[in-house]
Formats: C-alpha cells, sequence, structure tokens
DNA sequence: CATGGACTGGACTGTCCAGTCCAGTCCAGT
DNA sequence: ACTGGACTGGACTGGACAGTCCAGTCCATG
C-alpha cells in the first residue's frame, strides 16, 4: 500500500463526516473525496454508493455522542459538572451539525437515525437515570421515576438554547457556568428530598 | 380570472407547504405545481424562483405555530390546557416535518428559519412567560425569573418526544394527558411559592 | 527487476432539476 | 363578438451529480 497509516478509508469517513455535517446529504461525491485528498474512483473502491458512505459516517458520529457522568461529591456538584459537560457536547457547533443533517436525513435513513438516537440522548439518559435512582435509594433526592427525572434534567439544559441555535440565533455566549447552575437548582427543587 | 374563488396563487403557496413539509428543500418545482393542479409556467408566473416560493410558505407556515394560553380555573389547570394544547402542536406530524425542514434548510433561509424561531417558540415562550409572571405576583408561584421558567417548562413538555420522533421511534402514544399532568406537576414543584 | 494491488484522473452516461420560451386555449367583462 | 389576462403544456437549455469505465502511475514485496 503507498499511503500512509492515516488509511485511506478512515480518511474518506472522516471527510464526509465532515461535509454532511457541514452541507447535509447535499454534500456531493467528489466534493467528500477532494476534501479526503483522494480520486472519486477510490472512493467508490472503498464504498459501494454514497449511502453506504452515509451510514459509515453516522456510525462514526455515533461514537461521539456519549456525554460522560462522573460521580464524586455531592448530587449539586455532579449534576452540574454533567450540565457542563452535556451542553458542551449537545450545543457545540459540530454537536448542532450533527443534529440537523440527521434530522433532515433521518427518512431516509430511518436505521441510522435510530442508531444515533439509540446510542447517544437515549443512553446519555440512560446513565443519568442510573445515577438519579442511586440518588434517591439514598435519599438524597425525592424518590421517583428516575428515568422521567433524566428526561427532564436533559431537556431543561439543552432544549431552549439548541432551539435558538438551530434556527440561526446568538448564542447568548455569557454566563454558561450560571445558566447550568440556574438549571440544576431548578431540577433540585422539583425532585428535593420530601421532607418527612 | 377563469379559476375558482381559492386562488391560483393561495392553492400553490398550501401546496408548497405540504411538499416542503413531506420531503424539504429537496422537493421540485414540478411537483409541487401538480401537486397544485397547475402548470410549472402558472407557478412561474406567481414567483420568480423556487426559493421565493419557500419563503412565502415558510411565511404560511409561521402563522399556525402559535400556542394559545386561555387562563381561567387555577394554576395548575391552566398550565395542563396550555400542556396538552403545546403538545398537540409542537408533536403533531406537521409540527414535526415543518420543524425538520426548517432546521435542515435554516442555513440557507437564516432569515425565514428566525422569523419562524421568534413567531413561533419565542412567542409561545413569551406568552407563558407573562402568565407565569402574574401568577408569581399573585403568591402563587415562587418569585423567580418567570422567562426562565417558560423555558423550563417548555423545554420538559416537547424536548424528549419531539428527539423521539424526529429519530423515527415509536410514539408512546398511551398516557398523553398523564405525561402532560407529570410534566406540570414537576414544573409546580420546582416553582412552589418558597414556604413563608 | 518484475508483479500486483492501490490509487489516479479524466472521459462518459443517464438522470434530475431550475428556469425560459412560446404557441395555443379558455373565459370574463365590455 | 372581441379582447386581454390567466392559464396550459410541451420543448429546450444549462448545470449538477451519482455512478461507470479505463488507461496509466506508483510503489512495496518477492
Amino acid at each position: 500500500m503507498p499511503t500512509e497509516p492515516a488509511d485511506t478509508r478512515s480518511r474518506l469517513v472522516e471527510a464526509a463526516f465532515a461535509a454532511f455535517a457541514q452541507s447535509g446529504y447535499r454534500a456531493s461525491v467528489s466534493r467528500i473525496a477532494a476534501r479526503a485528498g483522494v480520486a472519486r474512483q477510490t472512493l467508490y473502491n472503498h464504498f459501494p454508493t454514497k449511502e453506504a458512505l452515509f451510514s459509515e459516517a453516522v456510525a462514526l458520529a455515533v461514537h461521539r455522542v456519549l456525554v460522560s457522568l462522573e460521580g464524586g461529591g455531592d448530587v449539586r456538584e455532579t449534576l452540574l459538572r454533567f450540565a457542563a459537560a452535556y451542553r458542551a457536547r449537545v450545543l457545540s457547533p459540530q454537536g448542532l451539525a450533527v443534529f440537523r443533517t440527521l434530522v433532515a436525513e433521518a427518512p431516509r435513513f430511518p436505521h441510522c437515525a435510530q442508531q444515533f438516537f439509540r446510542e447517544g440522548p437515549a443512553a446519555t439518559r440512560k446513565r443519568l437515570a442510573t445515577y438519579l435512582a442511586a440518588a434517591m435509594q439514598a435519599g438524597e433526592l425525592r424518590s421517583d421515576d428516575p428515568q422521567f427525572a433524566a428526561e427532564m434534567l436533559t431537556a431543561m439544559l439543552a432544549d431552549t438554547d439548541r432551539l435558538r441555535r438551530l434556527f440561526g440565533l446568538a448564542p447568548k455566549r455569557a454566563g454558561e457556568a450560571r445558566r447550568c447552575a440556574r438549571v440544576v437548582d431548578c431540577f433540585l427543587r422539583a425532585y428535593a428530598p420530601e421532607r418527612n
């Protein structure tokens, strides 16, 4: 093989990921090949069709969407860390671009969209729910459905600002930390342990 | 004019709206004309370009996105009515289709996207915030930033299920009313008046 | 040095589409 | 009965793009 360790194939997938994120499925095969620094025919040596390449690019995206959750410290501290990480991931230009493309193409690539959802947002919420369940058990949070609670927290963290950005409005960059704190405190009020 | 009261022009806009919602901007001019029962040239007699037609279709969509909020009864009842109306609008197949198309095309039609956002989600939240502010004044809700509170409530109402549906997962149709009630009650816990 | 596999790049096909042009039809109001 | 404006429908241009074909290059290995 006359090419460097950075596989031609993975360069192609990477280029496809970037191109699809930027331009949606409209991104042309020629441009993707150019972006990867490769002849168009080479692309077709690795992927039979544009669809196949798209699927592969989505698979790459899937590996980049899980948001971590590290315990340690009290509940509020843990949730604050999670909040910052979640918002950073979801509201980043890349996160939004991937979201945009996948939402647009979900009808044409239902399998990709579902895979992304399950291994991204759904998995993240599941982890969060597990943590919340433990905190409920420990009496640090009101005893309730942890899955539902996780859904509420992630919704409050992302929804408004995601919409704003998706529709092209200014990010309100100031006060990211403050925003996290307000949301987490709102959540903690709703899920404070019942008094006696 | 040889045509019926239902203006050729409005038939075209209606057809464009439906086509763009269904297929995104990919929807072809020919198909839109056919859907309106009209020759392609007639379409071009009314709109100079496809872009112009798209803008017009979005303008139509804008008039369909405001969610009503009727006071009357206590706070919980009012919010429950709002919750049901909001979810019905936002999670309907049409609401989701419009969302999908606009999110996808926002980079190409920033003006349309912003207009939609301002007169849709933003306006709805503004109304809700006004109501919440009054309830806070009346001591029925904890005194706090009403705009932020409105953002939290709308986020909790829509985010999770919108994502689920956008990514092609089953709607969990059962228990719509119950879902509304759970969210509203969660909100009311977070915004209960501070005890003394 | 020879061979084979990966890559190159340009030409080509078929398809779809936006937008233009035009000759003709149909009908409402005068 | 005539006229003008709206609509029709089919032909056409030019461009973009997915996918195919192929003759040739480059290089690592044997």
